[in-house]
DNA sequence: GGACTATATTACATTACCTCA
DNA sequence: CTTGAGGTAATGTAATATAGT
């Protein structure tokens, strides 16, 4: 069961949610940004993909979208300078030119314009950065003559075009690997915690608060959930391990108790023959109790005797090992 | 109300790139 | 300098849900 706090209403398109109730939050990020939205709808043509498709269509409003860039972050911005977009929202205490800055490793390329959270709708920009800039033309060719209006087609266009853009790869040929700030992922780290699914609003703001492509903030929540899943799977696998030695070490243990007992019988047929009354089970703790009369036949037999105490209540009521994230789970959904 | 279509989102498998020993 | 392993960002695809017609 997951907990998501959500802002806007996530059932409406972004195009229509974000953008329209951006200015009316009055929230300084907005002001600051100064975005300036045109879409260009056909009439009695709503979906989604007429309008991002925008300048396909010669009658058809280009949707146009100005967005001015960040302010440029101090390089040694702090991690706990950041906000969580949905919660700073609230409070009206948003950083709207909070980014991850330069980077540990120095990798500028990672550094994607303010217009980031704009390609999420395919929207077209203008920025002076060069990267910006070669975007904004090749998406403008491919939205135009691709003929798929989809929001995520385009999304993906802008993704290779923005690489390729890229003025560390010239060549457009190469897939291009982007390496997260330390900040950057600490922050994501963070973010997960708090849920592990981002709604549309919430992975805009994100990628707004650390200067990435909201693609990017996706597939950070992905890749993070598949980690997620394979570190739980490896330690359901570790503990069905143990279980399963546990197990076996028992399992021998028993045969070799039956053969004992196998063997006290033929030697001892009249011993073995005692009524059934002489053991008695504690119905509390489960364990074998031997009676007065038995003491000293029990104390005469061997050493498995005893250990049949032990074993017994395995026998009697079957083990149940529930995976550790069961457990949590149960307990979740208790709590 | 059911069928159909379009769109969005997610999980999953895989690839590609980067870092480091 | 080369190489292989491991980590992870990015991509492709199928399944599913939802909304509109």
């Amino acid at each position: 069961m997951e907990l998501a706090l959500s802002l806007g209403d996530s059932s409406k398109p972004f195009t229509a949610s974000f953008i329209d109730k951006a200015p009316s939050t009055s929230t300084s990020k907005a002001k600051d940004l100064e975005f300036r939205v045109g879409l260009g709808i056909n009439a009695g043509e709503g979906r989604g993909k007429d309008v991002i498709r925008g300048g396909a269509d010669s009658d058809a409003v280009p949707l146009q979208l100005d967005l001015l860039p960040f302010t440029p972050v101090p390089h040694s911005k702090p991690l706990q300078q950041f906000r969580f977009p949905w919660l700073a929202e609230t409070l009206g205490s948003a950083e709207p030119d909070s980014s991850a800055g330069e980077h540990s490793r120095g990798l500028d390329v990672n550094r994607f314009p303010a217009f980031a959270e704009e390609t999420d709708d395919g929207g077209a920009h203008s920025s002076p950065n060069s990267a910006v800039s070669s975007f904004h033309m090749e998406f403008g060719i491919s939205s135009g003559s691709g003929g798929r209006g989809n929001k995520r087609d385009l999304e993906a266009d802008a993704e290779r075009d923005g690489s390729r853009g890229s003025d560390d790869d010239e060549n457009g040929l190469t897939r291009k690997k982007l390496r997260l700030s330390k900040e950057q992922s600490a922050f994501l780290e963070e973010s997960f915690k708090e849920h592990s699914t981002l709604n549309p609003k919430q992975k805009l703001a994100l990628a707004k608060q650390l200067n990435l492509r909201p693609r990017q903030v996706e597939v950070w929540f992905q890749n993070r959930r598949a980690r997620t899943k394979l570190k739980q799977t490896e330690i359901d696998c570790e503990y069905l391990k143990r279980c399963c030695e546990t197990l076996t070490e028992e399992n021998r243990r028993l045969q070799k108790e039956l053969q004992e007992l196998r063997a006290l019988k033929t030697s001892q047929p009249f011993y073995m023959q005692l009524p059934a009354t002489t053991l008695t089970m504690c119905p509390s703790c489960e364990r074998v109790a031997t009676s007065s009369s038995s003491a000293a036949a029990a104390a005469s037999a061997s050493s498995a005797a005893a250990n049949s105490a032990t074993t017994l209540p395995l026998l009697a009521k079957p083990r149940v090992y529930p995976f550790p994230q069961a457990q949590a789970q149960a307990h979740k959904a208790a709590s």
